[in-house]
DNA sequence: ATAACTAGGACGGGATCTGTCCTAATGCCT
DNA sequence: AGGCATTAGGACAGATCCCGTCCTAGTTAT
């Protein structure tokens, strides 16, 4: 009887947790030598594990283990270093371009991530950053990660915000306020909040914001005007989102054509009556036209474009570029 | 004296790690609240996370709370379904084209989210991920997360692999392989293994591997044959690798050239004695020519390819195909 | 100054945890 | 078919730990 060893029990069954995350399976024994504890414990810390709602398969027999499987929650994630650094630095690359839907639930992750990130793993992160920045848009209005996750935090912690804001003319203004909602739409983000000097609810365009930083104030949320707030969200930023429609013919069929277009961009459809193997593709984006023209070459179809003019006009200019620095 | 509530220790270790880990301070009170024990036994677990090695950051005065920040050690991350999700999503736009470094840890990092991945959010990941299918390449030689995360969990679990490997004469056979190493250089990845078949070491293209699944045997490692394992793995991979140089002049000082151009593309010089205004872009990559292209057209200058020929011949096609869609 | 918070010591009773037995069932390999 | 290694789990006793209830001290914003 050798009486407990110093590792109490929370900090084992974390450490489990850990182990078995690695995908492989582990035999209970060798739980029980890496945890240093009974190989029956080992067992009754699995159970605990299991009542947690953390799914622990077991396959029986010689050879057989355990191993952490797909459950009804997610388990805590442990993450090594390098893990981390990969996680934050995808997230962060995604964090300018991602899909609507997923990029406020990626942010708020970012946010998680780097509120925990240990300070040794930060400058690996900003490195390999500035490695992978991504072709910068045309119109410039790229936006820092670090400006998405100090106003995600903000806005979870209900904490006032202070930030320089640049409006369409060019002049700057410092500006305080409640954020309330982070949204994106299409490529563009916005920041909902209750702007303190002008007394009244504002929504910024993220692009426009520099130097924002979160004062220690706590605020309490106040209520959204006009009725819904999903409501007042959707037509504030209607309101300053540009998109426009897009048509675009190809040639190919429309198969063709679908198996090498990004998805989201839209579905070719064979022109009625055309002449054979046409297929036009129309869509809406809020995409810089450049961004638009490059998706549309890369599919390796010959294509015209229809409208709008703007993509025309890109379209030919890239063209044009292209060909000089082909020496033609 | 009420007595102890059901939930034991351990599990309320973790909802507090869990709250803790939004971005917000937490008063002692209201978290004794949540976690349905007295104030006193929240500040104890405290003291237990931070000698856990979490550190927990405390205001004290009116409004203080607690808080955690970054420490020595990665905490286990406590992610909500969305977040899940948008790391997911991430990880797998990323996995294909990431940086050298970061892909392997990247990899891993999702083989391990994708694991415990509650059912109900994998067809999310799954529509999402259709929705951002980043441009496709030229070659078509883009690969699949799946294939990855199979491989890198067989190679971390010691699994058995089988799958079907395509030739480059375009031929297909069946392979069974025991998985040593999965490794990325630019953006081509290679699984290393020992070929049971053939009974020797080879080396794979990942993206001519296709319907790869782990059989659950498990094998126990071999030597590495020619003395050091990553020596080996250099050398055999530096043979499959097909790099090329380029060079590119761009109309612009190379400040402004280098402002508009991705860092890890190179870096611009001044041509000596050249006109003035033109600075040269050398480098070396193994990217399909096509994603060299679009890179340079965006950056925005006028530019012209002087090696290689493919590239040339790359630039000229699509700028043909780009004018033609404006209708020139 | 007051209020509200963190920080931490002392103490006792009850719950909990662990190791050591034990038996049963399952799957793999020879 | 038989043997072996594994998971699964019950019973038990003793040491340990945990929790709530007191208490005091120190800090900060209002």
């Amino acid at each position: 009887m050798l009486g407990r060893m110093t590792t109490d029990t929370p900090a084992r069954l974390l450490q489990l947790l850990s182990l078995l995350q690695t995908p492989r399976e582990w035999p209970g024994g060798e739980l029980a030598d890496r945890l240093g504890v009974s190989r029956r414990t080992v067992r009754r810390d699995i159970d605990r594990l299991r009542e947690l709602g953390y799914p622990v398969e077991a396959s029986k027999g010689a050879d057989g283990g355990y191993r952490l499987v797909a459950g009804k929650a997610m388990p805590p994630l442990l993450l090594d270093d390098e893990e981390a650094v990969a996680i934050a630095v995808g997230l962060r690359a995604g964090a300018g371009h991602a899909v609507a839907g997923v990029d406020e639930a990626s942010v708020r992750a970012l946010a998680k991530l780097e509120q925990v990130l240990p300070a040794r793993l930060r400058h690996r992160v900003a490195t390999l950053q500035a490695a992978t920045t991504p072709l910068t848009m045309g119109d410039g209005a790229s936006i820092a990660p670090e400006t998405l996750t100090v106003m995600a935090s903000a806005v979870a912690g209900r904490e006032r915000l202070r930030f320089v804001y640049r409006a369409a003319d060019g002049s700057e203004t410092r500006r305080q306020a409640e954020p309330y909602r982070l949204v994106s739409t299409g490529r563009r983000w916005y920041l909902v909040a209750y702007d303190l000097d002008r007394e009244d609810w504002r929504t910024f365009r993220v692009d426009r914001v520099s130097e924002p930083f979160a004062t220690g104030a706590r605020f309490a949320p106040r209520e959204m005007p006009t009725g819904s707030a999903a409501e007042y969200l959707r037509r504030s930023i209607q309101r300053q989102q540009e998109t426009y429609g897009f048509a675009v013919a190809f040639a190919g069929t429309a198969a063709e054509v679908a198996a090498r277009l990004p998805g989201w961009l839209g579905t070719p459809v064979e022109e009625e009556g055309g002449g054979g193997g046409w297929c036009v593709v129309r869509g809406e984006t809020g995409d810089p036209v450049e961004w638009l023209a490059v998706r549309l070459v890369m599919a390796g179809h010959e294509f015209v474009v229809r409208e709008p003019a703007e993509l025309v006009a890109c379209v030919r200019e890239l063209g044009g570029r292209l060909s000089r620095a082909g020496g033609a």
